[in-house]
This record gives structure tokens, sequence and C-alpha cells, in this order.
DNA sequence: GCCGTTATTGATCAACTGGCCAATAACGTG
DNA sequence: CACGTTATTGGCCAGTTGATCAATAACGGC
């Protein structure tokens, strides 16, 4: 009854809310896109005035490009740091596929692609583009030299291919922004077209047996 | 010196002008994007009052995906028919590749990202992308076909490899958009890839060898 | 407890958007 | 030649955007 109508956002201190609204921007990056990043919805999301958004943030541009890093930086860690928990190459760079092809990662997959076309009017955002994309790359990249220097790789330039991976990877996944249902076994098809191009033996970047079938 | 002030466009017949705003729309669409489409950038760029363009086009959502349409499917039907005339499966999919992967359509490219974006908020333009998709994927498709024909693919399923190859070709080409001069090899290291998934010979799907080298 | 610092507000501004419409003028049919 | 049709205009409206700023109020050091 009585907080129906609050007045003012109680005063905190600068890098608590500065957290807050850097929380509240990436949400709404992740539910209505990076357009949606508008300094009245980021306040109204936030339970602030505009005016404090702005306070926070002076130009909107790096707002923008600044929750579009925090938001693929967070999630390239993530899939690194499950990688890096494996075994051999091939595990590692099988269960990367698998993992960038799931479904839940939709909405970062947006993200991916609204910045793509932002990037265009947005030199702040494109250089952010270019920096995020070079961290993948040298996930994968590291994966597959890691895979060559054991032997079971056989790419000549790792570097190379590792830009054709994430190339295709995000093809795919933009695609099935768009057809999320279309396309059947995606992960099977772009496993034996990664094994040839990395020159790994044919199945074995397939994802691992049914459990319990060599147990 | 008497035309530096053209008061008013002359009346022309509505197929004409229709024309005339059409053209001028795709130019602001390839030059700088989907989102540059407003009535009053249309009317500049055809030299018309913004009204004009509204009369004509009630519906901005429609005139953009009007334009999408009519860009995309220009190039659909330019490089089906360049495939078409070539012989063997091989070929025509080794041709289509390399045609696709030709940095002098990221033009193009750049329109059909930011409609994966646009399509979102724009259900007429979403639906245009679909089909826009649909009608890509039936040229892959119908080639991947006709190799497993000839008995030159051995690939079982010519609908979902045909997606899966639209979708790394599309990748890479949004890739390159970014990162315009990043891969190297980027049709031999493709080429590989989608020989593994239609079930090619290796190297089949490799440009024609160099002129004169067999012959 | 006083006071400077500053977090927070809400209004305002110019620039842009799509859509609407009355007025104008050129065309073609009669 | 007259007249109805309609291509064309330009202003208007309500909405959005990013940015700015004076006013307010809460905090923390003294």
């Amino acid at each position: 009854m009585s907080n129906t109508k609050p007045r003012r956002a109680p005063r905190k201190a600068p890098a608590e809310r500065s957290a807050e609204l850097a929380q509240a921007t990436r949400s709404i990056a992740l539910e209505q896109g990076l357009s949606a990043i508008t300094l009245r919805n980021v306040a109204r999301r936030a339970g602030v005035a505009p005016g404090l958004v702005a306070h926070y943030h002076p130009s909107v541009e790096m707002l923008v490009a600044g929750t579009f890093s925090s938001i693929v930086a967070a999630e390239t860690e993530e899939v690194a740091a499950l990688v890096a928990g494996t075994g051999t190459p091939q595990q590692g760079l099988s269960l990367l596929l698998e993992t960038l092809l799931d479904d839940r990662r939709l909405d970062v997959t947006a993200v991916w692609v609204e910045a793509w076309s932002l990037g265009r009017r947005n030199e702040t955002l494109a250089s952010s583009v270019r920096e995020q994309m070079d961290a993948w790359q040298a996930v994968i990249r590291d994966l597959v030299a890691a895979g060559v220097a054991s032997g079971d790789f056989s790419a000549p330039d790792a570097e190379s291919v590792a830009w054709q991976i994430l190339g295709m990877v995000d093809g795919l996944n933009a695609q099935a922004l768009v057809r999320w249902n279309g396309v059947a076994d995606r992960h099977t098809h772009l496993a034996r077209a990664v094994e040839a191009i990395v020159g790994a033996a044919p199945s074995s970047l397939l994802p691992a047996a049914a459990p319990g079938s060599d147990r």
C-alpha cells in the first residue's frame, strides 16, 4: 500500500548501483535485444529515473557495447572452462560443438547477430565484437592446436581452421534463430564437417556413446 | 541554374514511379542497411516528397520486407542460373560455394544479417526471411540430390544436409562482414567440410584445377 | 551537528520516426 | 475544351530517441 509509489530510489553506493544498472541492461538485451537498450528502458527496469542511467553512462553507444561484451564474454569463459575439464582434444572439441549448438543459448546468439548489424553504425560496438570474436577463436584454436600436438588432428593451420569452425557454428546458430525447428542432426553433420577440416578420424567427434553402453 | 530547385516531381505512371521507388529503396538497403529505409530517406533519394512514398507504401514494415525479398531473391535466381549451367554435380556445388564466398556479395550478406535481427520485431519481414531461406535451401538441396542420384555424393538426407551447408555459408559470410580479411583459404576449408557432409570424394569440390594443368 | 559532495530526479530540448490529410496540379477521358 | 481522377505536395501529429541540466536530498568527513 504505502510503497506503491516509491517517489525516490534509495541512494546507493556507486558500485552497487552501477552493478544493478549493468544487470538490468543485460536482462533487457537478452530478452528484447540490444536495440531495446534505451535510457528509459533501462531506467524503468532498474526502478530509477532516466537521468540516472545517463549519469552512470554518458554514452548509450558505450553502454550497448559494454553490455554486449559482458554477455558474450561470460559465455566464452563458461564454455572454455567446461571444455578445459575434458580429457582428450577430441572430447573437448566434441563437447564444445555440442554445447554451442544447445538451444538454450539462442538468446546469446540473438545478441551476436544483432551486434553484427548494429556494429555497422556503432564503432564502439564493432570494436567490441571483433574483440570477442578473437576471444572465441582463441579458445577453438588452442583446442585444435592441442589436438595437432597430440597427433589426434592433422590440421596444418589451426588459426585458420578455428576461424572456419567459429563461422560455421555462428551460421548454424543464426539459422536456428529463424528456423528453430528446421534441421535434424545438426550436431552429427557439424561433427563430420569439423572432423574433415581438422583432420580427425571419422566419427571421433561424435558425442560420447549413449550412457551405459560402455560400462 | 533553372532546375536547382525543382519544386515538384513530374507526374509519372504509377508503375514507373513505383519502380523508381523500389530501386531507390533497394540501393539504400544495400548501402546503408535495411534500418535506413525510412519514408524520408527513400523520398530524398527518389527526389519526391515523403508523403508520396507513404502513398505508394502505406506500411513501412511491408516496404522493408518487400525490399529484402527483392534483393535476396535476385541473388538466389542469379546463382541458381549460374550453377544450372555447369556439368557435374561436383562442379555445380563447387561453383556455388565459390560464388557465395565472393567478397563482392558482402552487401547482400549485410542485408541478410540485418533481416535476421529486424525480423524479431517485424513479423512481415520474418515471414519473408523464412521464405527466402527456403528458396536458398531448395537450390542447394536439388544440387545435393542430383549428386546422390548420379552416385557422386552419398548423403542420406539431402534436405538436412542442404540446411547445414546453407548455415555454414551464411556464418562464414557474416564473419567476413566483421573480419573481412581474417581467414585465409576459406574456400578450401569449406570445400573439405562440404565434401564430408555430402559424402563426396576428397578434393572433388575444390575449385577447378589451375587453367592449363590438365590439358 | 554542520556542510560539502554527489546520487537522484524530472523536466526540457532537438532530432528523428510513421502515419495522416487537405490542398494542388497534371493527366486522360468524355 | 471541360471535368473527374489521382499523382504529388508539405505540413501536422503523436510517438520515440539521446542528451543536458537545475533542483533536490541523502550520505560521510569534519
